[in-house]
RNA sequence: GCCGAUAUAGUUUAGUGGUAAAACAGAUCCUUGGUAAGGAUCAGCGGUAAGUUCAAUUCUUACUAUCGGCACCA
């Protein structure tokens, strides 16, 4: 995927494109009132205030008849540097001109301006020379946005497009959106039977027979990895008390995101996370320094509920499961167990073809617990143990969880859109809170400190993310079908489909039988479609030779083997974790 | 939650102020086929609730859900 905002030639495009934009919606709505607008990854936008009127999709390409009559007409972008005075002046009817213009640094005396024919804009450039350069754009959506990003303010309304040197680079861009499209989870999910949402439950997904084979793969897969990595696993309970949330400071903290119960006039609270659960677990024994670091897994599942209009297939969700799990430290072993950490995760993504990229979250503004000292050391620890791992890790300012800093993996899809899923959170504070201790070589009790971390980040969003990222053709030992069996005629070759079936079977290969009375090319049609990756055909050559001819999705052409060539390759390619070419 | 759009069969869509259509999928049958799309028959539909109207799937309003963003976030 293309990233406009890091080229700096397209960059310069892109916000001459905005400023056209903006002069066309001067031209088509004379009472516009104008915000901003910059360059983002994915083109521009532009922040603008209409009044009672309002952008609609269909408006979109009026305005872009605009745009271009005005490229057209080719007027020079000229710079102007004005004093603070005359640019507030210049701009004294567009309010919001003025908030930028008083905002500037008190030394900024120098305010420069852009203008193109009618049109003048406040702003830092550079530039094109000439509107004529702005030829190959696409306006791609309205939408509101609220005021400086704040969900306090009024709302503005955002028109979105993207801009390119020539025709062949928008195309191609345009086609991405497509592709993209194509791979949406929410329609293979439908299509190939994964999962679904129910109206009388938005939010919640229900996994399908064939999703839940993915998911108790991927559960499978993970608890067999964590063992390895010495981690032991336990199961908390979904609800629990409201003292205790107000004991982990999520009661004070996150309870608008808290589904809450009364049961025999207490006060419960479905859990959002499972950390509080965890504190309990680690609570209900004497640990002695020996035995840390304990690392104690949980696949939680959590409740939160999230905004409606935040919700998104399997992607944001009102319930999901964290593959979650607390290591509980002493001093010494933090950096030592984050850099094994940062290493671990590093083997999971790479198993499934991901990049990634890490960013270090800080304290938030003002929703946090504990002192900015310790926040502070916790940060400091972080970026260390990361730097030592061997990767950079941008910052990512006020972005922590309200108990700790953390490092967020950013992994990157095959269509090189970017997620959020591992997390690492250092946490000082929930051990405060819940006063764990540990006893010492002299028998004196110390306090532990604890990472929360995932990897998936959640089962069901990292499931979205896997069908998109292999556009619903998982590698063999995720796939739900790994074989598809389709006797030529049901009639003659069936028996034999059927003993191939049962073999497969008993060598716990996910294996389906189709001898529906439907021609053979139709079946098979069909078996590309759900994207099955070994289709075997079976016909009289196969029959009488004892062989079969497998198709691999994909591809048209049939390999002959034996039996016991096709489980041994079979096999051997699921026991590998293969990605498929 | 906010701005805007959308809601018709299992799916994808068409269409209409006079009582709903197609394709695919499904069922039964004919066709017994080496890389989908021959035939016959059948079954299935207007998110919910109000309002306007002689009459509403069509117009209006509210609600709900979904989609594109914003804000929030795993």
């Amino acid at each position: 995927m293309i990233n406009i905002k890091e080229d700096e030639k397209l960059s310069v495009l892109n916000h001459s494109c905005a400023h056209l934009l903006a002069q066309a919606v001067k031209h088509l709505y004379p009472e516009a009132k104008f915000w901003v607008g910059p360059v983002i990854e994915e083109g521009f936008y532009y922040d603008i205030d209409l009044g009672d009127e309002v952008i609609k999709e269909e408006d979109l390409a009026k305005i872009e008849k605009e745009m271009k009559k005005i490229a057209k007409d080719g007027k020079r972008i000229i710079r102007k540097e004005i004093s603070k005075k005359e640019a507030l002046e210049t701009f004294k009817d567009d309010p919001y001109k003025i908030d930028l213009i008083n905002r500037m640094d008190e030394n900024e005396e120098v305010i420069s301006c852009y203008q193109q024919g009618d049109f003048t804009d406040l702003c830092r450039g550079p530039h094109m020379e000439t509107t004529k350069d702005l030829k190959y754009f696409k306006l791609l959506k309205v939408s509101g946005a609220y005021w400086k990003g704040d969900a306090k303010n009024k709302m503005l309304q955002r028109v979105y497009g993207i801009c390119f040197f020539n025709e062949n680079d928008l195309q191609e861009h345009l086609n991405f959106l497509e592709e993209a499209k194509k791979r949406d989870h929410r329609k293979l999910g439908k299509e190939l039977g994964l999962f679904m949402i129910s109206d009388y439950g938005p939010g919640f997904p229900f996994f399908l027979p064939k999703g839940m084979i993915l998911r108790n793969i991927l559960e499978n897969f993970w608890y067999e990895e964590h063992t390895k990595e010495g981690y032991e696993f336990i199961k908390t309970p979904i609800m629990l008390s409201k003292e205790l949330w107000e004991v982990s400071g999520h009661w004070e903290n996150y309870r608008e995101n808290m589904y809450t119960s009364v049961i025999d006039d207490k006060e419960f609270a479905i859990k959002p996370m499972n950390c509080p659960g965890g504190m309990l677990v680690y609570k209900n024994t004497l640990h002695s320094y020996k035995d840390l670091p304990i690392r104690c897994g949980e696949l939680g599942q959590v409740h939160r509920h999230e905004a409606s209009g935040a919700l998104n297939g399997l992607f944001r969700v009102r319930t999901f499961t964290q593959d979650d799990a607390h290591i509980f430290m002493r001093e010494d072993q933090i950096e030592e167990e984050i850099i094994r950490l940062i290493a671990f995760i590093d083997r999971i993504y790479k198993i499934f073809g991901l990049t990634y990229e890490i960013e270090l979250s800080t304290r938030p503004e003002d929703k946090f617990i504990g002192t900015i000292e310790s926040w502070n050391r916790s940060e400091a620890i972080l970026q260390e143990a990361c730097k030592k791992a061997g990767h950079e890790c941008k910052i990512n300012p006020g972005d922590g969880a309200f108990y700790g800093p953390k490092l967020d993996f950013h992994i990157k899809d095959s269509l090189g859109r970017v997620w959020q899923c591992g997390t690492i959170q250092l946490d000082a504070n929930l051990p405060e809170r819940f006063d764990l201790t540990y006893i010492n070589q002299d028998g004196t009790k110390s306090r532990p400190v604890m990472l929360h971390r995932v990897i998936f980040g959640s089962i069901e969003r990292f499931i979205g993310i896997l069908i998109e990222h292999f556009a619903g053709a998982f590698p063999t030992w995720l796939s739900p079908v790994q074989v598809k069996v389709i006797p030529v005629n049901p009639e003659f070759q069936g028996d034999y489909a059927k003993e191939v079936v049962s073999f497969l079977k008993e060598k716990n290969i996910r294996v389906e039988l189709d001898d529906r009375n439907e021609k053979l090319g139709y079946r098979l049609r069909e078996a590309q479609t759900s994207k099955v990756p070994y289709t075997l055909i079976l016909g009289d050559k196969e029959k009488e030779e004892k062989i079969v001819s497998y198709r691999l999705y994909g591809q048209k052409e049939t390999t002959s083997v034996t039996m016991s060539q096709f489980v041994e390759l079979i096999l051997t390619e699921i026991k590998e974790k293969s990605l498929r070419k």
